[in-house]
DNA sequence: AACAAGAAATCGGTATACCGAGTGTTGACG
DNA sequence: CGTCAACACTCGGTATACCGATTTCTTGTT
């Protein structure tokens, strides 16, 4: 196959989400196509398609701009990881096949060197690659692909520097719990052990959030679409 | 705005919705164009959306066709359903606000007409529009808009001849103990109510799924995407 | 100096010509 | 009669010219 479209759209998308294109930063159609080497049509396309990712806007008549991150967006992914995470992790326990096991063993044993800057980024890469392995593991292409897209779009946070290198190992065991329980096809304890990570990773980033508010300040938008009450918003953790 | 790409897109969303566009009908942009009056460019872009939401499949270099229906579809859907709803019900108990409550309580009470089949068609818009709006008062504008689209990709089996006609009056009860709940605030009702609904939904579509398989055989995909066993599908249902 | 009107520039929206990928058909050859 | 290669046809992919919406800058008036 050989299209202009589809391998433009993963190069932006990558440079999006590895926020080496700056959240917030506006551009045109032509700007983008001469930054990719690509023509009005296709460099639409890709715009397109990141919008519905929202991982890009679009002003009618005005133009482009890399979505900005803000902390209303940051709650809402982390909220829909709540809810889906666990669910995803409750199917796969139910219906993973052999191969997909052994994998996620792979993927959640992976140990990453605190000292490396890189490994950091390895590390994203491979954490983005086990849970989209539970999310297609529940055999539901549908729901695989909307916690997948979640997840992409936390990623720039993560990216950007707001990090988890100093919980490291905490993850890791959080990962191996998980993968265990739905290894041994036990439901309910998959539920619980994703509803626990999930948590534990929104409370840990709560605390850096503040901080990289006033930090990032320039990439974080000024959210109009959230109250003041949003930062202490209320979690509706599922019981479990 | 005087773009033609957005009411283009729109009509045919609710003609592939409709199922005025046959199910599995494959097309051209040409063709399509013909039919609505309109260019190949706002066309393409109409198509890609769709494809996007999951109403038109693209084959690179070939042409188009309308999303065929399938069961898996239909299970993938519904399994959804079943994890979001009652989340967005909890949410929606917690942040709703006066007029949202209110408006809730005007769509859950419609009363449709058996007789009438015109009325049927209104019941299934007056149902979508109070799933939206729950999923709306839960203020998480991402998760809002995942449920919409699954019950927009959903609406196409019921416009079908997939009826709830005969569970009118149970739908309707349905609809009002679940509003009821959110207006108290009563989070776990809330909860409770949404995925006693949604579990009732699934049931009494199963039933008529079976017979539809044979009777609709046109318009369903025979899933290359599906074993045997899907029709069985387990469900796992959280607990409350 | 403030402001309003209009010109110019910018940018996406749309139409369309052209190109190359994928399929099906046909006819020559074994 | 079967096989396969070349060709023609169809359709989306891409490039690009043109148009209209929107904003910005300029300039003249008060």
């Amino acid at each position: 196959m050989s299209t202009i479209s589809e391998p433009l759209y993963r190069r932006v998308r990558k440079d999006i989400v590895e926020c080496a294109l700056t959240p917030g930063k506006s551009f045109s159609e032509a700007e983008l196509g001469r930054l990719y080497h690509a023509s009005r049509t296709p460099v639409r396309e890709a715009c397109r398609r990141l919008e519905h990712e929202g991982l890009v806007r679009i002003i009618p008549f005005r133009g482009y701009s890399i979505a900005p991150l803000s902390v209303a967006e940051f709650h809402d992914l982390q909220e829909m990881q709540l809810i889906f995470e666990p669910a995803t992790a409750a199917l796969a326990a139910e219906r993973a096949n052999q191969k997909e096991l052994d994998e996620m063993r792979e993927l959640a044993t992976y140990e990453y060197n605190i000292e490396d800057k890189n490994s950091y980024h390895e590390f994203l890469q491979t954490n983005y690659q086990l849970h989209s392995l539970i999310a297609q593991s529940s055999k539901n292409k549908r729901l695989s692909d909307v916690v997948s897209n979640i997840h992409v779009r936390l990623m720039r946070f993560f990216y950007l520097g707001l990090s988890f290198e100093s919980h490291g190992p905490t993850l890791v065991a959080e990962h191996i719990s998980l993968v265990e329980a739905i290894r041994n096809r036990d439901i309910e304890q998959a539920r619980h052990m994703a509803t626990d990570h999930i948590s534990k990773a929104i409370e840990r980033s709560a605390k850096l959030l503040m901080g990289a508010i006033r930090f990032g300040e320039a990439v974080f938008e000024a959210s109009p679409e959230m109250g003041d009450s949003q930062l202490a918003r209320k979690y509706i953790v599922p019981r479990i």
